[in-house]
DNA sequence: TGGTGTGAATGCCTTCACAGCG
DNA sequence: CGCTGTGAAGGCATTCACACCA
């Protein structure tokens, strides 16, 4: 499994494949060519074949892919196979919003912690998981083997969240906030910026068709 | 302005330079070339100039771009300088964060109407919207003058909205459900798929570096 | 001279096409 | 024979490089 570098796209696309194979293994189909494999996700059978080819030799010529083996081999791949804690840092809507969002526990997620400034909030228990005050962030998430914090505070605390998230050790960061944070190279940032959608809705309203 | 077609990555290029323009006619600074542009939003100059000749010629020989100038044709090709009304189907965690969010006003959208089919939610006021039952969202709609249709719904119920807002005439749908919707060609879809995103992060971590 | 506008070069990603294997 | 794995071709976006303009 020597590899060379894998676009975000790649891994993006093997996500679609994963699904479809647990549809496929649910219904007890035991073997898909790339070619119908690619015709359910929409993209052409060669994409299908390099993407896997990335990973491994997964296929056998001729019949194709063992649907079984391959949605194992990508559940390992994509890290699937295990469960990640995660923190929130910001209870306001947005953050609220995220702890009862059901799609964590389905993607092997599990929040552990979340965290706010305002005092109002703090000790309240939202989906069973109380509100601590930010300051004691590091403490609490160090004990705690959390993988992922959620940036959900407004644009001009978000980077000092950042720092905080940083200096415990964590190493993935999805940030909601419209900035670019500034963390060292072996942090990962995923950044969602609903403004950027927002706005280029907005172009294509005013530039029809 | 007879224009090709213009990607999307350079539309969402153009807001950059149109928030930086922004920042540089507030402290007076009258002109700026593609090459200082460029580094303030960590662009190759070479990029915006190219990026603003899809839509005119705008730079100056030997002095670079107006920008006032450039700022208002911007604003204009990029619909800023008009207000756009928006609907959001689905008052649940999400639809309330939606409804909450500052950024909507910010960026030129106006929430004028919220839907949810949970005859608990109905009638209730939030930020002065009234939810309204989302049997009636066309009729509602038709009378409003609704550019932005956004889906909040769970993903089972998420292609019927998408449908009834097509029938209200909507043609700019932001939808946050997992699935990709089935809609007319000319009805434009963004999609924010925050599982992807989770999803995305997982890989990370089963795969440092 | 300083900086635009743009053809040519580069680089990345996707698709084509086919040798080779079961 | 059907289908994989992969080198080669094609397409698209970005960067380079420079003729031309104020």
């Amino acid at each position: 499994m020597a590899r060379k570098f894998v676009s975000e796209a790649v891994i993006s696309r093997l996500f679609i494949y994963l699904r479809e194979l647990s549809e496929l293994t649910k219904v007890n189909i035991n073997t898909i060519s790339s070619a119908e494999l690619g015709e359910r996700a929409n993209l052409n059978d060669a994409l299908v074949r390099k993407d896997l080819g990335y990973f491994g030799q997964f296929g056998v010529s001729g019949s194709g892919y063992n649907t079984r083996e391959l949605r194992r081999a990508l559940e390992k791949i994509l890290g699937k196979d295990k469960i990640w804690n995660v923190a929130v840092a910001g209870c306001g809507h947005l953050g609220m919003a995220l702890l009862a969002y059901p799609g964590f526990k389905e993607h092997g997620l599990k929040l552990v912690a979340a965290f706010d400034s305002d005092p109002e909030k703090i000790g309240k228990r939202i989906e069973g998981i109380s509100v601590r005050p930010i300051g004691q962030m590091s403490k609490i998430i160090a004990g705690k083997d959390v993988s992922i914090g959620i940036v959900a505070v407004p644009q001009k605390a978000a980077q000092d969240v950042a720092v905080k998230l940083v200096e415990s050790g964590i190493k993935c960061i999805l940030n909601f906030a419209p900035v670019s944070l500034d963390v060292p190279d072996d942090v990962k940032v995923k950044d969602v910026d609903l403004s950027r959608e927002l706005e280029t809705l907005s172009y294509f309203l005013a530039n029809p068709r």
